[in-house]
DNA sequence: CCCGCAAATCTTGTCGACAAACTTTATGCA
DNA sequence: TGCATAAAGTTTGTCGACAAGATTTGCGGG
């Protein structure tokens, strides 16, 4: 945590940022949480400039919201409006993923099939916490193979939120199937997508999707706590 | 251009912010123009520092790009990828119309046909320039009425960077139709919208984006100048 | 005349400080 | 005691200044 390197011009802001983000969709700092200016400044030992730049990009993103004049504040969870989110997560699945079909290259299949061994590796060690992310990382080439740059950013924007929002509850332990349904829709889906099939694409990111979305819905319906907003 | 006016606490960055956004939607900063932080100072009267907060965000919204230890620059318009910016307009138009099918009420209803009628105003003047400004506030309404917040922000984003690309051409004078088929496909959204009718919004939206589409390619097809990346 | 290197200039990234606005604590009055 | 008001204390928004990095200018050699 003692980190006395010196850093590169121009890296703090980033540092801060990158940090912060990561404890964010972690929850290792809770929504409604005040995020304190000169706090942070001191903990990463440097002004306070950096830090607001990080915290102006952070709320750009609407993980963080700047209160005028008061504390700047984790962004709420916006679980009255969960539909939203399954709506726009299912809708960029299906239109990364067709897109990618279209107009993927051998070297994005390249980088598509290395995450997805690096994600079928947490499946297999049943590191839910791993496979969250990795998943993300796997769709994110996908949406980057799919090469619109407008999909691509809102897409990566909900998957973290997704992060954050399983953050919530408890993991279940993973049966050890194998081979594991998750691993080989992903299987399914590459598959698809180098033989450029897009109205399959379109369905299996659907199916996808809905699973995710099924499952998410379980674990918050499993748990009986309401979430309540301070 | 002299305001002397002292501002509000908080209120520098988001003149900056305003001002420059809409300068650079209407092409007043042209892309690749570099943004100077001191001379934006000294125009607004205010410190570097709010300057510099207002640059983050536009930043984060990609009209501007921060280069390290270089100066930020007004971001190009990505001419390789215009059938991306198309693809990704026309999904928006569906879905939150289909959305606000779904999910309006009645105060929606007032607000999305004021915002008409405001249109239907800019259209009869034969305003290209308050058109595709009115017409933006017209489908932003709708967005809102479907209520994902989601989709919104990108939504509205593509309709401004529509708004930067349409300034690049000479705008066509308008042939006095009455009606205009702007105002009538409007006013079919708008009773499909009331009507809850999904399928029918999903339908007039696809073709009123479409439309737009077409013609915006239309414009670049007569221009016979090649866009040129520095 | 052209090219490469060094000095000068400019722009950004960061800092510490100060003032405004908000929050909390203390005080006075009913 | 309860409440409104005032004082003290935080926290943010803004400022001017300085240093690191980059760009331009100037100079010398080929």
């Amino acid at each position: 945590m003692t980190d006395t390197e010196e850093r590169k011009r121009g890296g703090g802001a980033r540092l801060v940022y990158d940090t912060l983000r990561d404890e964010i969709l972690d929850l290792a700092l809770q929504p409604g949480e005040p995020v304190d200016e000169a706090g942070l400044a001191d903990r990463f030992a440097m002004s306070r400039t950096p830090v607001r730049e990080a915290l102006v990009r952070l709320a750009g993103e609407g993980l963080v919201t700047m209160l005028p004049n008061r504390s700047t504040v984790v962004s709420q969870i916006d679980f009255p409006n969960l539909y939203a989110f399954f709506d726009a997560l299912t809708l960029m699945y299906r239109v990364t993923t067709r897109l990618a079909a279209e107009f993927h290259t051998d070297a994005d299949l390249h980088i598509i099939r290395a995450r997805q061994a690096t994600f079928a590796k947490a499946v297999m060690a049943g590191d839910t916490a791993a496979m969250i992310t990795r998943n993300r990382d796997f769709h994110a080439a996908i949406a980057e193979a799919g090469r619109n740059p407008y999909y691509t950013p809102l897409f990566i924007r909900l998957l973290d939120e997704g992060r954050r929002i399983l953050r919530l509850y408890y993991y279940p332990a993973f049966a050890p199937q194998d081979p594991h349904p998750y691993i080989t829709e992903h299987e399914a889906i590459i598959t698809a997508v180098a033989a450029r099939d897009i109205p399959l694409c379109d369905r299996l990111a659907k199916d996808h999707a809905d699973r995710i979305v099924q499952q998410i819905q379980a674990m918050i319906a499993a748990d009986r706590r309401q979430p309540i907003t301070l």
